[in-house]
DNA sequence: CGATGATATTTTAGGCTTAAAATATCATCT
DNA sequence: AGATGATATTTTAAGCCTAAAATATCATCG
């Protein structure tokens, strides 16, 4: 099977794409308008909410889907701005372990409020059963690219 | 209606963002592995082949959702390339008009199909009628949004 | 103990991104 | 013709992004 969709995939990706992107832009242009802030730093700040305890550089990107390399001068901004602390690893003096500092909770906590109901405005003209099925359909889809990225698994 | 879907946006929207960044990722990869070319690149080369005469730089950014200051290092580059050509608008002097080269025509074909076979590819668990509702509600989602960016167009 | 390979992080180089300011030209109105 | 405002594009400043190289440390094995 050389081509099950043929040109379905195609048009699927670019309309996906495009809706991604421009819900990106807006929420972009909110937090710089709205909040003074950025994408990736509010996505930096989410991953440490949900946390703990502190954790290390390489388990933050992987929370984030950011290359690791990119997370430092992120991390550096935030711990200038007093939002995240970083302390060395006691136990292992190659890493880093960083967590929010009380400010970086507060902060967050007022920043995602007021995000959530951007995010929700912006699906506001979808109906609930196609908010489902659309919730199934990304979860099918993301399952099968995290699959694919390691093939077999077994050994 | 303060809060339309209440978490059911967030999930949606994480999971969205999921799939695209990870899809992005694995195009770029492979585009700069395979055919040493990036996504941005290729985005100006299909817009620019679907083109029957040369278009200005607006609007090439019009069919891009990328902002125009962001085109300008862009087409420099694939200019410099021999992909693209610019010429001066002979009816707005502050206009530059560009148009493929018949090199640029010829790797954008050759990238296109690899492209297709790739995105086919990531789709491949996907079933015939996912695809379709996948179509369906992305497209209702990107008229929503287009919309809501210009709320009342009446006057 | 010392070499070897793995891991955690930072640095580097090049490119992409945006918003906003700057520049140049156009179109219109007086 | 000259001023005014709109439009097309480029430039600027700051930040984000990746992959790959560099650095530092760890863990293990002989």
């Amino acid at each position: 099977m050389a081509q099950p969709h043929a040109k379905q995939s195609l048009r699927v990706w670019l309309r996906m794409l495009r809706a991604t992107t421009i819900i990106e832009k807006r929420i972009r242009a909110y937090l710089r308008a709205e909040l003074d802030s950025t994408l990736p730093r509010f996505d930096v700040l989410s991953a440490l909410y949900r946390e703990t305890a502190p954790i290390t550089m390489s388990q933050l990107t992987d929370h984030l889907l950011v290359s690791n390399g990119n997370l430092t001068g992120l991390v550096n901004r935030l711990v200038e701005d007093g939002l995240i602390s970083r302390e060395s690893d006691p136990d292992d003096r190659r890493a880093q372990r960083v967590v929010l500092t009380g400010e970086g909770r507060e902060a967050f906590r007022r920043m995602a409020d007021k995000h959530e109901a951007l995010v929700d405005s912006l699906f506001a003209a979808m109906s609930d059963d196609d908010m489902e099925t659309l919730l199934q359909l990304t979860t099918t889809l993301n399952s099968a690219l995290r699959d694919s990225a390691r093939p077999a698994e077994d050994e």
